[in-house]
DNA sequence: CTGATTTAATTCACATGTTAAGTAATTAAA
DNA sequence: TTTAATTACTTAACATGTGAATTAAATCAG
């Protein structure tokens, strides 16, 4: 395929293209497991018992409060994840389920191997180098610019 | 729980926060401009006269077919794009028009200014090497894995 | 040339991204 | 203590992501 002109000196394409085949080694399997790659951040996110309020649940998992409600509502309705009762009252913490917790270990175990096939073809010095620099540009740009 | 899951080490999430990071320091002026950042990418392809069919405009932008036709009647209806009569009738050709070509040009004087904030924030070299990086990861995870 | 297959887009259905507005509970101020 | 401001989340509305099914046109096999 010849497309000449792409724009691969663009950064955010850039992004964009490494993500899409980054999450293209996940998606089979985790659709396999009957959820979406978002839905799957916040099994992993509450995985051990971690018991999280919705706005901390939402940044750990890059997720904006809007899509987290509803996922929370399709999770709950599932029965992997249940409402754990909180101090202050406008919070909604939740946590996995006995049934989530056990979903969460099934996949957990291919998810690990995908995810050393990926470093075992990039080279493992280099990922981590790679995750690095993309936590160091993001520290740049919250910064100020 | 001997491996628990970490978020700070993992690929997904890093390229995830990285490019929030990155696309919001555009967000807000294509915004301004009246469209969205996946649509800027349109207009921003087709820029420079260039005429071209669905499924390469498609690749290109990293847009999924059914969001591109969405994409392209919305913007034929403001005028900024139109469509040019192809060979293969199956295909759906455009292009900017005369009004697309202005908006651009517009934008992309201050889009590029933004472009040049981050380079100089994070450093030219660091930022072509980050992007030849991304671009081996992807060609790396498309041959096998 | 006719029918089967492939290809290019579109449409559909649902999940998520994104911004703005709304609601309920907490905290701060007078 | 009563009210104003803030906080945590939800809802609404629309754009996009995603996979599956559909339609129309081109190509291929016989």
């Amino acid at each position: 395929m010849a497309d000449a002109p792409r724009y691969d000196d663009s950064l955010t394409i850039a992004l964009l293209r490494a993500r899409e085949a980054v999450t293209a080694q996940f998606r089979d399997h985790v659709a396999a497991g009957g959820m979406t790659l978002t839905q799957w951040r916040v099994i992993r996110a509450l995985a051990g018992g971690t018991e999280l309020d919705t706005t901390t649940l939402a940044h750990r998992c890059v997720i904006l409060a809007p899509s987290l409600t509803r996922i929370i509502k399709a999770l709950e309705g599932r029965g992997l994840i249940e409402k754990v009762p909180a101090r202050d009252r406008r919070q909604r913490v939740v946590r996995l389920t006995a049934y989530g917790e056990a979903m969460f270990t099934e996949m957990w175990a291919v998810s690990k191997t995908r995810y050393a096939a990926i470093e075992a073809a990039f080279g493992r010095a280099e990922m981590l180098d790679l995750v690095e620099t993309l936590n160091r540009l993001r520290a740049v740009l919250e910064e100020d610019v």
